[in-house]
Order: C-alpha cells, then sequence, then structure tokens
RNA sequence: GCGGACGUGGCGAAACUGGUAGACGCACGAGACUUAAAAUCUUGCGCCCUAAAGGCUUGCGGGUUCGAGUCCCGCCGUCCGCACCA
C-alpha cells in the first residue's frame, strides 16, 4: 500500500524531456487562435541565475501555463540582455574577451533556467550583443534619424570618471555612477540623442489608460516626466548693457507677479557669461558654483547663493517698477528658461534667498478667513490656497483667475512685434542621450567626412559590426584606439572618413526586444508588421520595480519611434505591468562583524528563542536583520543548491506561496521543508487514489454526502485558483490548494476502513485527484505531470485543457448566517440559500438562541443582508 | 522638504464592492506509531479572565454607520520614489 516518495531528481529532467520533444512550449506565429503574451524582464548575463530570477520566472510561469491550459497561442520567450559595462570590467580584469565571457555566462544561466522546468520556447532566444540582432536595431536608429527622432548637439554630460563613460541623468544616483559608484564630473560633449521630449506630452497623457500598471509605477513615470503648464514672460531689461535688451523668464505662479522682488538667473545662462566677462568677481562666482555643482548639493542642501549682476529688469506691469537681476546657484540652464523671477513670500527657495540677502516680501496671495492687513510672511513661505493681495487689478481673485488674467494681458501686450508673455507646457523630462564611450555596445552606424559631415552607414553595409581584436589595455574606448576599425571611406564621396566610435546605451537593447521575440528569425528587417502587431502588446510583462521609470518609459518611447517608422503598428509597448518584490533572507554575522554564509550556519531553536553557531567552530553567531540577498552580506541561496536537493518544483512552490507576489518574500530554510513536504504530501495522496480507485472511473448516478462536500471542495478550488492566477494572486492560489488538498486526505482518511471504495466515493477522490494535479500544475508541473500519469490520463497535464468548474456544485442549499445584536455576533441561523428577507426576519425572532439573548429587549429593527448577515437593532 | 505605499497572532499572511477578523502555511505545545530518531498521523494554538459564561483585539485618537481591518479626519511608525524643475 505504501507509494515509493516521490524523486524529483528523477522525474523532473524525464519530463523536461518530454516537453522538449513534443515541442509543446513552441509558438508558431501562424496559429489562429487568440494570442496571449507572456514576458519576464530578460537577464542580464551576468553569470549565475539568482533567487529573483527563480521568483519572476516562476510568476510568469503559472500565467503563461495557466493561459495556454485556456486555450491561448502563448508567446511566452527568453533571451538576453547581453550588452554592458560588466563584460568589459571581467575583460580587464580576466583577460577575456567580452564576447567569450558574455557567451560562457548565457550557457551557464541558460542550463539553469531550463533546470527550472519553464515553458518556454527557446526556439525565439536571442541576445543583444548577437549582430543578427543589433543590425536591426542600426536600421532603426538611421529610420528614426531620417525621421526626425534623433539629434546630435553638444550637451553637458555626466562623465564617469572611473568607468570613463557618459551616463544619463537617470543613471547618476546621489551625484554619483550608478554603476562604479564614483563622484559624477561635467564635461561638455557631442553626442546623440533620441527625441524622447517631442512625446512629453503623449508620454505623459497616455498614462492614463494603463490601467494594468501599478498606481505607483504610473505615478513615478508621471513625475519624472514633470509636465507643468506656466507662462514664458519677456522682462524688459532696463540698459543694453550686454548687447541683450530682455530676460525671458518661465513661471508656473504668473498670479504672484506683483510679488516679485528680483530676478535670477542660471550661472550658465548667456546673460551671465556676458556680464561674466566684464566681471572677475562674477566670474569667480560662476566657478564657484560649478565645483558645487552636482555632487555636494544634494547631500548638504546647498544655501542659496546669488551675485548681483547691476542690471535691472523692468516689471512688465509698471515701467517704474525695476527688479535686480542676479546670478544665483539655485537656477538649473536645463529648465526653462534658465531665468526666473523670485517671489519670496510664495516660494520657499526664493525666500531663502531674499532672507539671505535682505530684498522682504511682499505677501500677494491671502488664505481665507485671514486678514491681509495682518498677514506677514517671514521665514515659511504661503504656497497653498487663498485670494489675491496686494495686486492692484488681480486683487481679490482666486490664483487660478489671477493666473488667467495675466496670462491674457500679457498675451496681447507686444513688444517688438512680439506678445510679451506667452502661455507654455513644460516638462522636466530631457531627451535620451545614448552615446557612450564603450566598446560593448551596439555601434552608431554613422561615419564622419569632412566634407559631407555626419553621414549614415548605407543599409547594405549593415550591420556595423564590433571588431573582435580590441585590446583593453589603455583606458578610454578600445573602438577608438583599435588601429584600423574606425577608418573607412565616405559612402558619399569616397574620402578617407571615420566611424562614429560611441555605441548604444544598452537601454536601447532593452528598447525592442519584446517587439523581436515575435519574428526573431527574421533577416529582412526588425519585425513583420503583420506577426509584431499581432502579438503585441505585451498583455503581461512582469520585473522588478527598479526599471519603473528608465526602462519602461524608453521602451514607451520606442515603441512609439517605431510606429512612427513603421516598424510596429502601436503606442504602448506593455498593457499589462507587474513589479514582483525582492528576495529577501537572514544575515549571520561573527563575533568579529564578518559575514557568514547561511550554509555555515547551524540554528538551534529553543522555544521562540532562535540562536546560531557556526557549523564547523560552533562559535556563536548573531542572527541579524532581513535583507535583500547581496554578495556582500553573504546572505544568497544559490538556486541551483536548491534545486538540486529539493528540485525545482519545491523552489518554484515556496517562491510563489508566502508572500504575496508584489511584496517580499523571506526565503528560510523552514518555508522551504514545507514546501518540500508538500510535494512529498500531494504525491502520496494521488497515489494512494490512483491505487484505490484504478485508473477508469465511471461517472455515479448519485452521490452521498462525505462525497458531494468533497466534490464541492474541489470545485470551489477549481473556481477560486482560476480567479486567483488571473490576479496574479499565487499565494492565495497556493492557500486554496492546500485546502483542497486538506479535504481530500479528509475524504480518504474517511473511507479508509472500507473495504471497496463506493462507486461515487471512488469518482469524487479521483476527480479531486484530476482537478488538485490541474490546479498544481502551472506552479509544480513536474510534479503534476507524475501525477497526471499516476492517475491514467491521457497525454500530459501540460497540453491539457484548464477544468471547468461545475457551476451547480458552486451553490450551498442552506446557508448559516451569523446573527448580530447591536453589532456584536449571539447567535447564528440556518435558512435556505434562497431564503427571502422577510422569510429570514422569522426565523431569527424565532430562534431560540436570539430569543435567549435579546433577554426580553423589544426588537427595533432587523438588517438582513442576504447570504451574509443579519443585525438586530434592540 | 515634496509625493506615494504600508501598519492584522510568535512569524509569513487571508478577509471580493463596509457584513462571522485571523482562511492557508511556518514555528511551537500535547499525543499516537517507533527500541530510538526522522517521516507520517491526531490534536491544540490571538490576548485576558474562567469551572462555565464572558470581556478585549486589525499602530494610536476621534468620526460616519444597524455594522468599520475596510470609508472620513488627526497623530505615530516603517518602507519606497523624487529632490533646488521656478
Amino acid at each position: 500500500m505504501a507509494v515509493e516518495r516521490y524523486n524529483p531528481k528523477e522525474s523532473e529532467p524525464k519530463w523536461r524531456q518530454v516537453w522538449n520533444e513534443r515541442k509543446l512550449f513552441e509558438t508558431r506565429n501562424d496559429d489562429t487562435r487568440p494570442s496571449y503574451y507572456v514576458l519576464e524582464m530578460f537577464p542580464y548575463p551576468s553569470g549565475r541565475i539568482h533567487m529573483g530570477h527563480v521568483r519572476n520566472y516562476a510568476m510568469g510561469d503559472v500565467v503563461a501555463r495557466y493561459k495556454r491550459a485556456k486555450g491561448f497561442s502563448v508567446l511566452h520567450p527568453m533571451g538576453w540582455d547581453a550588452f554592458g559595462l560588466p563584460a568589459e570590467n571581467a575583460a580587464k580584469a580576466n583577460k577575456i574577451h567580452p564576447r567569450e565571457w558574455t557567451y560562457a555566462n548565457i550557457a551557464t544561466m541558460r542550463t539553469q533556467l531550463q533546470s527550472m522546468g519553464l515553458s518556454l520556447d527557446w526556439s525565439r532566444e536571442l541576445a543583444t550583443c548577437d549582430p543578427s540582432y543589433y543590425r536591426h536595431q542600426q536600421k532603426m536608429f538611421l529610420d528614426f534619424l531620417k525621421s526626425g527622432l534623433v539629434d546630435r548637439k553638444t550637451a553637458k554630460v555626466n562623465w564617469d570618471p572611473v568607468d570613463e563613460t557618459v551616463l544619463a541623468n537617470e543613471q547618476v544616483i546621489d551625484g554619483r555612477g550608478w554603476r562604479s559608484g564614483a563622484l559624477v564630473e561635467i564635461r561638455e560633449l557631442t553626442q546623440w540623442f533620441f527625441k524622447i521630449t517631442d512625446y512629453g506630452q503623449e508620454l505623459h497623457d497616455a498614462l492614463e489608460g494603463l490601467t494594468r500598471w501599478p498606481e505607483k509605477v504610473r505615478l513615478m513615470q508621471k513625475n519624472w516626466i514633470g509636465r507643468s503648464e506656466g507662462l514664458l514672460i519677456r522682462f524688459a531689461l532696463e540698459s543694453n548693457t550686454f548687447g541683450q535688451s530682455e530676460l525671458e523668464i518661465y513661471t508656473t505662479r504668473p498670479d504672484t507677479l506683483f510679488g516679485a522682488k528680483f530676478m535670477a538667473i542660471a550661472p550658465d545662462h548667456p546673460l551671465a557669461k556676458a556680464a561674466a566677462a566684464r566681471s572677475p568677481e562674477l566670474q569667480a562666482f560662476i566657478e564657484e558654483c560649478k565645483r558645487t555643482g552636482t555632487a555636494q548639493e544634494a547631500i548638504d542642501k546647498a544655501e542659496k547663493l546669488g551675485f548681483d549682476t547691476g542690471l535691472r529688469a523692468v516689471h512688465p506691469f509698471d515701467p517704474s517698477w525695476t527688479l535686480p537681476v542676479y546670478v544665483a546657484n539655485f537656477i538649473l540652464m536645463e529648465y526653462g528658461t534658465g531665468a526666473i523671477f523670485g517671489c519670496p513670500a510664495h516660494d520657499q527657495r526664493d525666500l531663502d534667498f531674499v532672507n539671505k540677502y535682505g530684498l522682504g516680501n511682499i505677501p500677494v496671495v491671502c488664505p481665507e478667513g485671514v486678514d491681509p492687513e495682518s498677514f506677514v510672511i517671514t521665514d515659511t513661505a504661503y504656497v497653498e490656497d487663498g485670494r489675491m493681495i496686494n495686486s492692484r487689478f488681480l486683487d481679490g481673485m482666486t490664483i487660478p483667475e489671477a493666473k488667467e488674467e495675466v496670462a491674457r494681458r500679457l498675451e496681447s501686450e507686444t513688444r517688438g512685434n512680439q506678445p510679451v508673455g506667452t502661455r507654455k507646457v513644460n516638462f522636466r523630462l530631457r531627451d535620451w542621450g545614448i552615446s557612450r564611450q564603450r566598446y560593448w555596445g551596439c555601434p552608431i552606424p554613422i561615419i564622419h567626412c569632412a566634407d559631407c559631415g555626419t553621414v549614415p552607414v548605407p543599409d547594405a553595409d549593415l550591420p556595423v559590426k564590433l571588431p573582435d581584436d580590441v585590446s583593453f589595455e589603455k583606458p578610454g574606448n578600445p573602438l577608438d584606439h583599435h588601429p584600423s576599425w574606425k577608418h573607412v571611406a565616405c559612402p558619399n564621396c569616397g574620402k578617407p572618413a571615420r566611424r562614429e566610435t560611441d555605441t548604444m546605451d544598452t537601454f536601447v537593447d532593452s528598447s525592442w526586444y519584446f517587439a523581436r521575440f515575435t519574428d526573431p528569425w527574421r533577416t529582412e528587417s526588425p519585425t513583420d508588421r503583420k506577426v509584431v502587431d499581432r502579438f503585441l502588446p505585451v498583455d503581461q510583462y512582469i520585473g522588478g520595480v527598479e526599471h519603473a521609470i528608465l526602462h519602461l518609459l524608453y521602451s514607451r518611447f520606442f515603441t512609439r519611434a517605431m510606429k512612427a517608422t513603421g516598424h510596429a503598428g502601436l503606442d504602448e509597448p506593455f498593457a499589462g505591468l507587474f513589479t514582483q518584490g525582492m528576495v529577501v533572507h537572514e544575515t549571520y554575522r561573527a563575533e568579529d562583524g564578518t559575514w557568514v554564509e547561511p550554509g555555515d550556519v547551524r540554528i538551534e531553536a529553543n522555544g521562540s528563542e532562535r540562536r546560531g553557531f557556526h557549523v564547523e567552530t560552533g562559535a556563536p553567531i548573531e542572527i541579524g536583520s532581513i535583507e535583500k540577498m547581496s554578495k556582500s552580506k553573504k546572505n544568497v541561496v544559490d538556486p541551483d543548491d536548491i534545486i538540486a536537493s529539493y528540485g525545482a518544483d519545491t523552489a518554484r512552490w515556496f517562491m510563489l506561496s508566502d508572500s504575496p507576489p508584489d511584496r517580499d518574500v523571506i526565503w528560510t530554510d523552514e518555508g522551504v521543508q514545507g514546501a518540500a513536504r508538500f510535494v512529498q504530501r500531494l504525491w502520496r495522496l494521488i497515489g494512494e487514489i490512483a491505487e484505490r480507485t484504478g485508473n477508469s472511473v465511471g461517472a455515479a448516478a448519485e452521490f452521498g454526502e462525505a462525497a458531494l462536500t468533497l466534490r464541492k471542495a474541489s470545485h470551489r478550488a477549481l473556481h477560486a485558483v482560476g480567479a486567483d492566477i488571473e490576479r496574479l494572486g499565487f499565494n492565495r492560489c497556493v492557500a486554496h490548494i492546500y485546502t483542497l488538498t486538506n479535504a481530500i486526505a479528509k475524504a480518504l482518511d474517511g473511507a479508509a476502513e472500507e473495504a471497496a471504495l463506493s462507486s461515487d466515493m471512488a469518482f469524487a477522490l479521483h476527480e479531486a485527484a484530476t482537478i488538485v494535479t490541474q490546479l498544481v500544475a502551472p506552479m509544480m508541473p513536474h510534479l503534476a505531470e507524475e501525477c497526471w500519469h499516476a492517475l491514467g490520463q491521457p497525454g500530459l497535464v501540460g497540453e491539457a485543457s484548464w477544468p471547468v468548474a461545475d457551476a451547480e456544485l458552486l451553490r450551498d442549499d442552506s446557508v448559516t448566517l451569523p446573527v448580530q445584536i447591536n453589532g456584536k455576533k449571539r447567535a447564528e441561523v440556518t435558512v435556505p440559500a434562497d431564503a427571502d428577507t422577510v422569510s429570514v426576519e422569522a426565523i431569527v425572532r424565532s430562534s431560540q438562541a436570539v430569543i435567549k439573548a435579546l433577554d426580553d429587549r423589544p426588537i427595533r429593527k432587523i438588517i438582513v443582508v442576504p447570504g451574509r448577515i443579519v443585525n438586530v437593532v434592540v
């Protein structure tokens, strides 16, 4: 009778081989069924997969397998985000070519991923470092260029002195390079840009429609794009000292114009430069600003500093009112016009500034219910709602009214045939600088000719391939100091010219891989419009929040750019987005403070107290806080070890079971063991059922109470698990499966004494076993195949359709309602499920328990919530 | 500083649109089987006071409601994002 233990080491590779042989997960582009595209963010081939990958891909696989069972043509591909700096760092450190290093890592990680039993279509595998991929990226770069979506301009860039490369703004964190951690310097370079700002408005507005994205991500993108409505105002300068007669500013608060106390311009504003030419002191001040520029200010909350240029600007509503013009360290040239008017009463920065230089302030917005005479601003600017005061024709207006009035007046006023004021929508978002002075990236397909300028590489010459023979001895870009690579003839005039030696930001690579997956074999163009438009958008995209802004925003832009150039037909690449939580683990430290790996720690539990000891030395180990798994804190668990000792199914099950998927999950030994125990328990139950019921079980005409109870449990679980997979509530799915398993065990236990099973119970048990196998299949696919086989089911569970719950069995004939008296539960009544309010009331009134609890108090009112609860008010 | 999310037993958590708080799992306690252990099974498990009955309980304080973990207001705490964006 004893069922043999389930052995994942034998079963798992066996079933994977069967799936492969039958090409179960390969998706045909000519499949006519409705498609469903599940995608997890593709990994960087760093060397080995980690638990974060396991969690990410386990989640995606549940969705993919479930949707496949639901009859969709599921696209679930995998590839490699294979360009990037670590390959070059490895090249420097280990004298290994980046390509070799990358492909070796890919090979390792592919094997690891395959051991997880993921339902991936490996025939579509791609690596972004492969010329067959990046040639299309080069083609699209040139198409974008033709369509005016690419710009080449000098720009101040963030220069990482350690990595010797340019960083995007987004890659600078607290003034330091996101990867190297080095203090970033500002340099001026000529760079290639994608004109993402052309789509600022659209990228902003379309967020509204991304209803299957986390609110958090949409908000982060919205803030990043930073749309604001305001007014450009041209202030006349009192004297034309530096060949400029006016100063244009941008403001979102034109209503506060009568509270203006000063003007301020950025240290690199043209007017500041002009003024500095005549003033060594100002020149020195500007230099000072540059030095304190990027890094320190965030840390030190830099003091507001200014330098009076001596210039005076004329107030647009009063020619006799002039304002001093300062160069100020807190004004950014990159935003607006690099110049502002300062209204200290209603802007904290401006207030700090005037308080430092003794310029005073005039409040012009007074809170409702406060006497304007006594309303004084000292240290805290007033930025809330109110009515206009001290503002001549604006007095008494609300802020929006005043804004409108100022805009209207300044728009209609002209100076030199131009309106003084212009409404303007401004964005915080900047263009996307894609040039990187690196080797291991996609070459930018441009040739620089002294006569013809920048010349696109002709289509026929694509791809521009990276040369293999490069050296990483010298700092800087190996492409640049390669002896011959950059020397070519100009495609236009044939004269000697040189290649662009910059390569593209790797975020470009990941901005369209999801589109390439739809037809990765295609050679003549990046995509096949028919195919790409059929599969895209991705129905469910899953990855970490760390990509909430960069990768997702770039991809949204790139998809639009692909539409503009005819490579795709849609705007939004990801219809559904899910950001999963991290895998965290306890940390352990030895007495000397060094971190200790979990494998070297033995935990002894004594009641609720836990103490750690070193496995070998027995020395006490301090159990520390729970942190994200990281090599530096050594609190990592290697997926390979887990899969080797427990099997992939156990690892997957545990990753899905404990926490809601968007929250962090704590990896614990006890948790994995619990998962492993469940694997055996389920196998044992299925085995017993298979043994006792045999493989073919006919339907019974009637069901006894025990059998009916089990059937109801099966169909309820089926219903609930389906609904929860749709909501990505994997932890809830697991709970439902446990509940059903308990019900099966109970039924089996009840039937244990009987020599032969009654036919109704045999049917119910076999049905329950089949259903639980199918419910478990998306999460533990190998075990499910083994169970499926044991139950004598035909074919593979991996190709079976999702069962349909019997609505009859989801219904109950009678329900037990709690009865509250004044909101406290005092009794229960059992009533027919379809009982109406009146009859429930009658049953409640006559219930002995209720009468007792009422204790002679008169009933004032009875509230019946059908199927839910009864509340008696006395 | 600005913006956002969250706060439920010893722990991870459930509770769909307000309707029996704590499903399910982990840990732990008791018991069975065993020479013993592991595995497995049975059983208990929010807190307080109990002989029983009761009372209290979703970070804290108010409010709305017949009824609040859920809605509203004000605090406290934790985490995340942005950070001189005019």
